[in-house]
RNA sequence: GGGGAGGUGGCCGAGCGGCUGAAGGCAACGGUUUGCUAAACCGUCAUACGGGAUCAAACCCGUAUCGGGGGUUCGAAUCCCCCCCUCUCCGCCA
């Protein structure tokens, strides 16, 4: 959500952004709302005031004490109360039907308001479709001087991946790992927490089924609704990512400035139902329901410059994932086109997938300013009292297990085995590599 | 799931239906005093929105907010109804 104000101020700034976000919002209903919810807080106001004036003068004429002094009598008295009771029920009318009206415009100001997307930053490349301009590449793609299997052939030969009992249980884009394959996918969920505790990052064990008040501040709802599970009866909702309670955590607080930056990550089960998606990426591990990932946050001042520098050092710390796991990838810097509603700047990370024969995302870094923040209430107080909204960012650190897709093929060899990366041997009591079980 | 108790400002804690945005205390901040610290004293100390003033702020005015919603009343933190949450006893249970 963005400052009304600065809407109104820059509408054109905010059209101009919208569009390069191919994103469709009505600034010129938005701006007529609100001038009209304007116009009616002001007259409700001093209405309002006069009641609150005259109610008082109602009470002191029913004042023996007061109206004494006064100089009136019990019949005087009373009769004036009884005038101003008259006035005001006739106020009270015309407050009413204000009101009426103010209750009418303020919901559909307010669903507006959710729907006007930031504008992008400068840096970030006009485009058309999904998509980035590639800033960096890390590695290079493996070749092989024989067949090289995919990720499902490997892991059902080496027994550690049941796709068919994954479908079995729960439908498509589910699946099942068993032994090493289970291990596999736990030691890299704790390299990557480990990395993440040695650069400061504090440990979170968040809840996964929120409040659609988390899903909104996030900007996860009203538009992306058909991407969640929902648990109706409860009102409740399945996270797609644990930045939704990471990010809503300090949510309507106040923090001490002193308390920021605050650097978190949480290791998540995150649920996607992948409506839209029809039958893209159907084959394998690549686009599933259920996932693990570790991500992180950061909830930090109001400073545009400073949320830079932590969008750099939170990329930087999943590509120090990245090469850990000796996985070639590259950057993109993500086009307008492709940026969410309240995503100022995001980029991309992806693996090297050989079966894919491209590059496939397995990260995303996105900065909000204060989009998240506004719609959190989220907010921090400065040494001189003023208070001003975080600013929130958030990077994916390693998802699973859509990165075992790259972490089996590159690292098979002529057998069907496949090597285990050194940085994650530790985590396998030193196990070098996956043999059939 | 059933029975009790309770939800007031950063925290604790008062609060006859009008003069209570809310006593008092603590914490915090500014100041006086002080060799330093402590103590003492004085002052400030919720949030949002709107209006006015301004280059902008400071500032001034108003409205709303005492868990949330609705009702009674000229007037509600205070009375009534519904919901939510916390604590506690019982039952059930990973």
């Amino acid at each position: 959500m963005l400052d009304i104000k600065y809407i109104r101020e820059h509408a054109d700034e905010i059209r101009r952004g919208a569009q390069a976000k191919r994103i469709v919002c009505d600034v010129d209903r938005l701006v007529a709302l609100d001038s009209r919810r304007r116009e009616l807080q002001l007259q409700l106001d001093q209405l309002r005031q006069q009641v609150n004036e005259m109610g008082g003068q109602v009470g002191l004429y029913r004042n023996l004490k007061w109206y004494e002094k006064q100089g009136l009598n019990k019949e005087q008295a009373e009769q004036k109360a009884n005038e101003l009771q008259t006035q005001l029920a006739d106020i009270k009318q015309r407050i009413k039907s204000l009101d009426d009206e103010e209750s009418r415009v303020l919901p559909e100001f307010e669903q507006l308001m959710l729907t006007i997307p930031q504008p992008p930053d400068p840096e970030v490349p006009l485009g058309e479709g999904e998509g980035g301009d590639e800033i960096r590449r890390w590695g290079e793609p493996r070749t092989f001087d024989f067949e090289f299997k995919d990720h499902v052939q490997l892991g059902q030969q080496l027994g550690i991946l049941d796709l068919e009992r994954g479908v079995k249980l729960a439908g498509s884009r589910n699946y099942v790992l068993m032994g090493d394959g289970a291990r596999l996918y736990a030691a890299v969920l704790r390299l990557a927490g480990d990395l993440l505790i040695e650069r400061g990052y504090r440990a979170m064990q968040v809840p996964v089924l929120v409040k659609e008040s988390a899903m909104y501040g996030t900007g996860y709802f009203p538009t992306g609704r058909e991407q969640a599970y929902l648990c109706e009866r409860d009102e409740l909702s399945l996270v797609g990512t644990a930045e939704v309670p990471l990010t809503a955590l300090h949510s309507d607080e106040i923090l001490n400035e002193g308390e920021l930056p605050k650097r978190f990550f949480a290791q998540s089960c995150c649920f996607r139902r992948e409506a839209g998606a029809g039958g893209k990426d159907t084959y394998g591990l690549y686009r599933v329901h259920l996932f693990d990932k570790v991500e992180q946050v950061i909830l930090c001042r109001n400073d545009r410059e400073e949320s830079r520098r932590f969008h750099a050092e939170i990329l930087q710390n999943a590509e120090d994932m990245m090469q850990k796991l000796e996985i070639p990838y590259r950057v993109l810097n993500i086009w307008t086109s492709d940026l969410g509603m309240g995503q100022v700047q995001k980029f991309d990370i992806e693996a090297w997938m050989p079966s894919r024969k491209s590059y496939g995302e397995t990260h995303s870094a996105s900065r909000f300013y204060e989009f998240q923040a506004r719609r959190l209430n989220l907010r921090y107080k400065t040494g001189d009292k003023k208070n001003h909204y975080c600013h929130t960012l958030n990077n994916t650190m390693i998802a699973l297990p859509r990165v075992l897709i790259p972490l089996l093929e590159l690292n098979q060899l002529r057998d069907g085995t496949v090597m285990i990366p050194s940085a994650l041997r530790p985590y396998m009591n030193g196990q070098e590599r996956l043999t059939p079980s």
